[in-house]
DNA sequence: TTACAAAAATTAACAACGTTAATAATATTA
DNA sequence: TAATATTATTAACGTTGTTAATTTTTGTAA
């Protein structure tokens, strides 16, 4: 009965903080943002979290599961390489629609080597859960090295895109991720 | 004459941030810390520089010319693949070095677009003044393509490891960008 | 219900941050 | 030497994360 009163308050603050983030972005966020739409003080969130990192951790788990919820919400119907191609994109396009949760979700500096260890493995779930069947029906080699380069493509594209405003175009820069997943996609074709 | 002092105390702050980044790391940098190790006021820095992100610019700018001087001072003597690999490798290790170097260069928010715009231009330039010969010795296709594979394969991989602590140890970090750079490099082998 | 103890929430306060305005110190010129 | 322009400094503001002290609320026993 504690606990339940206790992790719906956490709630409160963790869905404000969310909220924020998703809205006026990353960089409204702060201990007092966070309170004020809880409807709680600033203080208050410390008796809830040992500091703000901890619920920034917390965010970025329930974001990482959200990215894999708006993939499969796209319904997505080609198969084989398409499919990995089109989900590839899908998950681009989530944190394109909220750069601010990409920015959590990678750069931010939340050092709590406690989760942070799991952060990569969460990664790789998503992948791996999303493109498992598709990659099934493919006869290629070395599946899970080129799963490893489409995702790190998809990384550092979308941290130079958002990051670094290079490219400058929308349209150049989907248009260079697409093609280099379709590159490693086509090696080792029989 | 003017211009040469106003450069010559500009040099005094821009060489402070880059050492206390260097040093104690990019979290310990701050107008005020800038401004002591110049031998100056904080306020004497907003006289030289419109805010601190125009001096983070400045510094993004000089660490990417370090990264390049880093590998050329390396003199690395193999050829072909192997010297793409090894200067990749090399270029992984400049900001392994100073982690805090990478932060600033990919990950800090230091929004100016006007020097922004050609943040990648400087990165693309580096690997390509570094590996266009070791290109040029190879008879294979897509090189442009594979160029900008390694190079997300780099920044990605840094960008989990040094921001989100995956993987855990240096051996498999290195071990997995080796790995997956050999593997670009072999397509198309003919 | 009343009195007390435990728990939870709030206000006050601190040090550090980036930045600007007002002031002091220094150079330059007449 | 006196007046002016330039440069540097201190004071101050609003914001940040966090802790301590204090108030408010809740739960329990008489």
């Amino acid at each position: 009965m504690k606990e339940i009163q206790e992790a719906r308050i956490k709630r409160y603050f963790i869905d404000a903080c969310k909220e924020i983030i998703r809205g006026e972005g990353v960089n409204s966020v702060s201990v007092r943002t966070i309170a004020e739409r809880a409807g709680y003080s600033f203080a208050t969130l410390y008796n809830y979290f040992k500091d703000i990192k901890e619920l920034f951790i917390i965010c970025v788990d329930e974001f990482l599961l959200e990215s894999e919820e708006f993939i499969i919400s796209r319904n997505i119907k080609s198969t084989g390489k398409q499919a990995i191609l089109d989900k590839s994109i899908a998950f681009t396009m989530f944190f394109l629609q909220y750069p601010s949760i990409f920015k959590l979700v990678f750069t931010e500096d939340i050092r709590e080597l406690r989760s942070q260890t799991t952060f990569k493995d969460k990664l790789d779930g998503i992948f791996s859960n999303l493109l498992s069947s598709d990659w099934n029906e493919l006869v290629i080699e070395n599946k899970k090295i080129k799963e490893e380069l489409i995702k790190n493509t998809i990384y550092s594209s979308l941290l130079l895109y958002l990051n670094r405003f290079s490219p400058k175009e929308y349209k150049t820069f989907i248009d260079s991720i697409t093609q280099q997943i379709k590159y490693i996609l086509s090696f080792d074709d029989i």
